[in-house]
DNA sequence: TGTACATCAGTGAACGCGCGTTCACTGATGTAC
DNA sequence: TGTACATCAGTGAACGCGCGTTCACTGATGTAC
């Protein structure tokens, strides 16, 4: 497990970011202490210094590596849907939840740690670039609708980033005792389907 | 500010509530702690063990209030959209919203403090009265659509709750860093109203 | 190849702090007579 | 109306704990000669 080669650790920096995720993902951003992260990664709580400012910084450095993975994902989703604008878009969606599902360290860390997008430039300008692709996905989708009703590129992107956000809170988590009516990659595939309708994207008709 | 009248308080158990979720509204569930409760409801941290047997038992007793008044006002919204079955279900969206806002500490401690649903039966009850309000609404409007192109109501509604949610988490706090592109209010009608076309419940013209 | 030395990653002890919780107590209230 | 007494809400001191952070230190590494 602790790949420790003596006094020296090899890589602690990443190794406590690790750790952190792991806490923050059993025991939720609350339970997340520097001491037991240190712990974790076999070394000693002031040896966190040596690489981070404290534990903020620590828990910014974990959300702002989720936010690099999100905007990865994001981008190979929206990449691997083209030419169709719609296969672009529902792909995103995908994988937002599919994200959320198999990072949940990294889920939390960026949006229910109470970090801030803009505690460092580096953070907000990862941040952007993630809901920059869904902005895209959208604006490219809402080409296909007639101008005059076409709702802005950045609402649309906006209602589906909640949708995707509310299902993963409420019913992707193991949260205890909210029982999941739907698996919730049906509950956003069927609400997305819903909504495209509703914008005239996808045909009326099933 | 204190109604403190001597060595009794009068009614310390509610003030320790109302202080709690001061606490919580302010710094989140994170910040909150009995002590600085008791403190801010004039009172030793020990008197609090007097009316509850805890800090946990602190905060389910604050979500266990916020479900009662959550309830209530989606019963309100619901009851005073009648007879339309879409005028109910419109309001009860709404009520949503309204409620997120006006009882923010409320709504912390309902989803975000970490409380189990299920860790007192009393809570359990009142979370699935709220809940059923809005899953009556989304049954009574699917009424609406006919019975092959229907979704079960229970998924209708855990879209609906999972959007109401997802604005309320990203855009109705005011999280830090994390910009509004629309009123929280705007967000949410929209959306409703373009998932509603979806199911051919309103007119796909405007 | 071997030795001296600079670098710096991690140690371990210590700190002050506020936390949740316990306990024996005491002061205020209200009821019985 | 006045007094004795039971009730019980709140006190205040104490506890053990783990936290984040600091500091002077030391051991391992790698580079210069």
């Amino acid at each position: 497990m602790h790949k420790k080669r003596g006094y020296h650790h090899g890589n602690l920096r990443q190794a406590l970011v690790d750790a952190a995720l792991n806490l923050i993902e059993a025991k939720g951003p609350t339970g997340f202490t520097l001491s037991e992260a240190a712990k974790e990664a076999g070394v000693t709580p002031a040896a966190v210094y040596r690489h981070f400012e404290g534990r903020e910084d620590l828990i910014a450095e974990a959300a702002r590596q989720g936010y690099e993975i999100f905007a990865d994902v994001m981008q190979y989703a929206y990449d691997k849907g083209q030419p169709s604008a719609l296969a672009a878009f529902e792909a995103t969606g995908r994988a937002y939840l599919a994200f959320a599902r198999k990072y949940p360290g990294h889920y939390i860390a960026m949006f229910e740690s109470g970090v801030s997008v803009n505690s460092t430039p580096e953070l907000a300008a990862v941040a952007n670039r993630a809901s920059g692709v869904l902005e895209k996905a959208a604006a490219d989708l809402s080409q296909h609708i007639p101008p005059e009703k076409r709702p802005p590129a950045s609402m649309f992107s906006a209602h589906i980033w909640a949708l995707s956000h509310g299902v993963v809170e409420l019913f992707a988590r193991n949260s205890p005792g909210r029982a999941s009516p739907f698996p919730p990659e049906d509950l956003l595939e069927s609400a997305i389907g819903v909504y495209l309708r509703g914008l005239g994207l996808i045909p009326a008709d099933d």
